[in-house]
DNA sequence: TCAAAAGTGTTATCCCTACACCCATGC
DNA sequence: GCATGGGTGTAGGGATAACACTTTTGA
């Protein structure tokens, strides 16, 4: 897929046949959760939900931000290899949690071709990937602030940048669950991923609650207060300490390995145990 | 898209540019509920869950049933508006209810050129389609048959024909509740479309738990009983008169009409009613 | 000693299951 | 009268929420 540096330079090939070919892609929303240190160094450290970019560098939407992403090699790989290969790519690891998102297909999604778009949700330990990023690429904290029913804004923040988006959800049947997003508010989000953004982030919130796949956020071994954190900070609700280890009781394998040093009581380090 | 009598007619284009080209297509899973006569006056009509095939009547698969489907129109339409395009040409209807399931891209799917395609459940009343349907196009009841874990058959029934396939479930991941499905027994299902109907079943039955779907499939005015039935025959299990009521209850709204005729007591008409 | 989090036990409440029971109809 | 489905009440059990409480550490 040819890059265009300049509006200029794409114009000299539009409308020629190259733009009667369809082309797809595939987007990735990575998630992970970050640890801030806290001052006092009583408290546990704090957690977010953390979303990874990658600034544009050519025409369309040059500077703005988008989801990691490539085109479908249409010869050679099926879209979960090209999503992989997008992965393998961003973070050098291949095994990272992948789940198909949703296919978007608007006719204006990106001005030089006619292309659809297959998103997928990753999820990973951000402590497996601590090596350096790519040029270009950041984590973004996430924070999801529900205005009303019908708004959603969030707010992404990395060490030099705040990026504020507003989408409007409109329900698209009264017999179900299932949204119509669209960005009301957004500057510096490229394509329609702002969309993608949250609806990742919602089946997230979901299906943290019926499977195990917190567990793919998670090191092999961690005490239960920083999985409950987990928790929390994805269906951004706190939770009962005591419901809360009635709940993954059976999810998890208690080891002989003590947490300490952290300024108050050890606790026991547990690790995923599949159950079922 | 051209269509090909033969292979050796196809074989002639084959390595042509025209199969370096990317299509894409929609696949729809068209789901009714069907009602048979009982034979004893006093029993209600049985129900069966039923979805549309084709026949297909051109190379490749020639002569085997597939989903209804068509190619996406890339120029001039969304994912979304194809889907409704070919649910309109095969039942003459526009309103109904719609929902997109998966992207399908396996490498091998048609042997003709390479095609990616974005299948979709829909869910209709077959009260309101009950003109003829076109030429080479047949509702067939749904019968599943879960052997065991691992291992489910699907029966395949119309007046005139019995299709039985099986496929093989394998966990994507430990941490979910994500299955590959592989047919191991077909023979008269065209493409991956064995997999496409047990992904729509299995969506179905789940998303009936919590949402309000199943009025898709029911007329304005219905009867508790009918809609339990309905209930139960995705599900494939009995469900409790009580339990049931009360799970509906603030689904329905109760009506004015009355059932009568049915060899027994008359039943109150109830309509679907909005809540949250 | 103290703040913070680890970890456990107990009660009250809700919800669902299961069963029992009565009602109204067509033949 | 009777088989069939319509329709309702209630007792019992299991899960969950809310709270109270004890334990253990680093500074």
């Amino acid at each position: 897929m040819k890059e265009y540096q300049s509006e200029q330079e794409f114009l000299k090939d539009y409308n020629s046949d190259e733009f009667e070919k369809l082309s797809m892609t595939t987007d990735i929303l990575l998630v992970s959760v970050s640890s801030k240190k806290q001052s006092n160094y009583r408290k546990t450290s704090k957690k977010m939900m953390s979303i990874l970019l990658v600034k544009r560098t050519n025409y369309p939407y040059k500077d703005m931000w988008c989801l990691p992403g490539g085109f479908l090699d249409v010869r050679n790989e099926s879209l979960d290899e090209c999503a992989k290969r997008v992965l393998k790519n961003e973070t050098n690891l291949s095994n990272i949690y992948l789940e198909q998102l949703y296919t978007f297909s608007d006719l204006n999604r990106d001005p030089r071709m006619r292309v659809v778009s297959t998103s997928y949700i990753a999820l990973v330990d951000k402590n497996r990937l601590k090596e350096n990023l790519n040029e270009n690429v950041s984590w973004f904290d996430v924070i999801l602030l529900e205005e009303d029913k019908e708004k959603v804004d969030i707010v992404l923040a990395n060490e030099e940048e705040t990026i504020s988006i507003t989408i409007k959800k409109t329900l698209k049947e009264k017999t179900t669950d299932r949204y119509k997003y669209q960005a009301i508010k957004n500057e510096k989000i490229a394509f329609d991923h702002p969309v993608v953004i949250l609806s990742g982030i919602e089946r997230l919130k979901n299906k943290i609650n019926y499977t195990d796949i917190v567990f793919n956020m998670m090191p092999e071994y961690f005490t239960l207060g920083e999985l409950q954190q987990v928790y929390e900070v994805i269906q951004n609700k706190k939770l009962l300490d005591p419901a809360f280890r009635r709940i993954i009781a059976n999810k998890v394998e208690k080891t002989e390995k003590v947490q300490t040093g952290e300024g108050h009581r050890p606790s026991a380090l547990f690790k995923y145990k599949h159950h079922d």
